[in-house]
DNA sequence: GGTACTTTTAGTTTACTTTACACTAACTCT
DNA sequence: AGAGTTAGTGTAAAGTAAACTAAAAGTACC
């Protein structure tokens, strides 16, 4: 029941929190402001919804516009709605997460912001508006679909070897995994298949490269 | 990077789609639409966001409105924005999901609407605005969310038999579960006390009554 | 060219968890 | 008192998860 009218003065944004795992760092994407109050603040990258187009799109062009990727996981997170969480007024946030490999990303610095960098997700710097949270609850969510779902494809490269993909498991989690119980699910759940080639290089015997027969979300029990 | 002005001619809506369980039924409360182009049609309780006015209490107005039942457990489910969604123009969605025990509900039609029902889950009418889709990934979060805590709580009365609790899990669930192992799982949890009384009134052994140790959320292996 | 070094690869045993399954107990109604 | 109905209980078998050690295949260095 409507007291009053709605003036809907109420504007939507979207914001992408976009994450990877570089060097065995479990990171994410933020971008430093230039507009006061939140001048030299870190945040994940958005901005307001335009007309007819749809929030997904907009977090698309936006993931686009800080790395240049076209591919990679975006998934819904959720609205962050607090009426005080942005002081330039009533701005509702539609927030997403986005999942890509690190390899062959360029930082892009646009005109529009500071600075854009990669930050580790357990050393967040402080952050802007209700950034904290959102970090905090997609960071739990990565975690838990790590557990169900096969969605650690989208961190990989094309092909890669159980090692590297054993790696990019334990620096989302924060914990280490068994090599032999690893290696016996993951290839027990039939999601990879060889390339029959090998990676060369190091001083040690060469691993087997892998790729996922097939790069869509399904539930499957990896860890 | 706009290429133009954002006029932001959108409008914010929040849905709440209200789950129970009634006579061993998974069921939701739909309201039956008056205006035109849905006359008659079926639809999720909801309105527009109040200025000022955060989701979720928008939620649980629209939640007291429909039923007025003050206790539930109350959820975001996500944020529907398709632009072609409302034919009214550019509305966007901020989807809650609801779960209440059926008992001491008193429905109620208000003015605006034609009428309100719960309806079997399983045999829904067609619904109004994308809610068929609402319908299915509210649907799917539940049965997934039963596994995995112990939001049932929220769909029983404040005493119960073990049959009891039993029978929602089934219900929502859509297959039955074994007596043993359930009651063996169930009471190992430490989840439930029992309240020392029992059911009497059937022409067969009393059943014990049990309570929830604590009606918050947790994250428990149920089923 | 051989030896030391490093990482990959593979299988078994043990503990635990999950599933399947059938009878007795307690009460009501006639 | 007997028939009917639901509540309440344990055990064995199968499957899943966890812990653990040694050989293979390459490179680097001498």
């Amino acid at each position: 029941m409507a007291k009053h009218l709605s003036t809907q003065d109420i504007k939507l944004a979207v914001d992408t929190a976009i994450f990877t795992v570089q060097d065995g760092v479990f990171k994410t994407l933020l971008i430093q402001m230039k507009k006061k109050p939140f001048e030299g603040r870190w945040a994940f990258p958005g901005g307001l919804l335009e007309d007819d187009e749809a929030c997904e799109g907009a977090a698309r062009r936006i993931l686009a516009a800080a790395t240049g990727m076209k591919e990679a996981y975006l998934e819904q997170l959720g609205t962050f709605d607090d009426p005080g969480r942005d002081p330039f007024g009533r701005v509702v946030s539609v927030a997403y997460f986005a999942l890509m490999p690190s390899e062959g990303v360029e930082l892009r610095t646009v005109e529009k912001y500071a600075d854009v960098r990669w930050w580790p997700v357990a050393e967040l710097p402080p952050l802007a508006y209700d950034h904290r949270e959102v970090a905090r609850v997609a960071a739990a969510r990565i975690r838990a679909k790590l557990g169900y779902t096969n969605v650690v494809w989208s961190l990989l490269p094309k092909t890669f070897t159980l090692a590297d993909l054993q790696s990019v498991c334990e620096s989302i989690l924060g914990r280490r995994l068994d090599k032999r119980n690893f290696r016996k699910k993951v290839l027990a759940s039939k999601l990879l298949e060889s390339t029959g080639k090998s990676e060369k290089g190091g001083a040690h015997r060469p691993a087997e490269l892998f790729r996922f027969a097939a790069r869509r979300l399904a539930h499957v029990v990896l860890l």
